[in-house]
DNA sequence: GCCAACGTTGGC
DNA sequence: GCCAACGTTGGC
């Protein structure tokens, strides 16, 4: 799940929300919202919520509702100096109407959403840890490489094959496998 | 239903 | 701040 860690403003809205704004949350819980369209994009909002803004709105939202109670996720800081996974967080409520598609000022509203028929969905996360080391984007891109001549577990990972969702898919190789660097130098 | 124009994401 | 990638829009 991708959230921007440093302040840029969308609609006169700062979209920050890095991983220590999620520790800071009560609970260290927030709502991942800003789901937007067929495709992740992202963007966290400030005070309660993460948003993300959904890229494919069929397929994000689709990996949106298909997030399982304490399933666990990357937290991915993009749009960044140095982008990377920073920690861990697990579902802690499945998929429920985004309320932020019937606000008026919010960023993400959208006046085509009925209130009998909410388009977007989002889901709530817990932090559950930061990583043991910063798992950079560019250690993880040379694992990429590597892996697509070797078919090693991250040849098709969809951080690199589908860059512009916000909330992507792991199998269970790529999610162990880079859980496994935490324990070896930077490459 | 094609596809050019446009907008957004997000690395660099 | 640039711009490549890629999703969306809308004319036809």
């Amino acid at each position: 799940m991708k959230s921007e860690p440093e302040s840029r403003l969308e609609k006169g809205v700062d979209v920050k929300f890095s991983i220590e704004d999620l520790k800071a949350q009560p609970k260290q819980t927030a709502c991942w919202d800003g789901v937007r369209n067929y495709q992740f994009t992202n963007g966290l909002c400030s005070g309660q919520c993460l948003h993300t803004s959904l890229g494919v709105l069929a397929k994000a939202r689709n990996f949106l509702r298909a997030m399982q109670l304490g399933q666990e996720a990357f937290f991915y800081h993009s749009n960044c100096k140095e982008p990377g996974i920073a920690g861990l967080v697990k579902i802690v409520k499945e998929a429920y109407p985004d309320h932020t598609q019937f606000e008026k000022n919010n960023p993400h509203y959208d006046p085509s959403s009925k209130e009998d028929n909410p388009k977007w969905s989002m889901v709530d996360v817990q932090f559950v840890r930061m990583m043991k080391r910063y798992i950079t984007l560019a250690e993880l891109k040379t694992h990429y490489q590597a892996h697509k001549t070797t078919g090693g577990p991250l040849k098709n990972m969809a951080l690199f094959t589908r860059q512009r969702l916000s909330v992507q898919p792991l199998t269970r190789e790529e999610f162990d496998f880079i859980l496994s660097l935490e324990e070896k130098e930077p490459s």
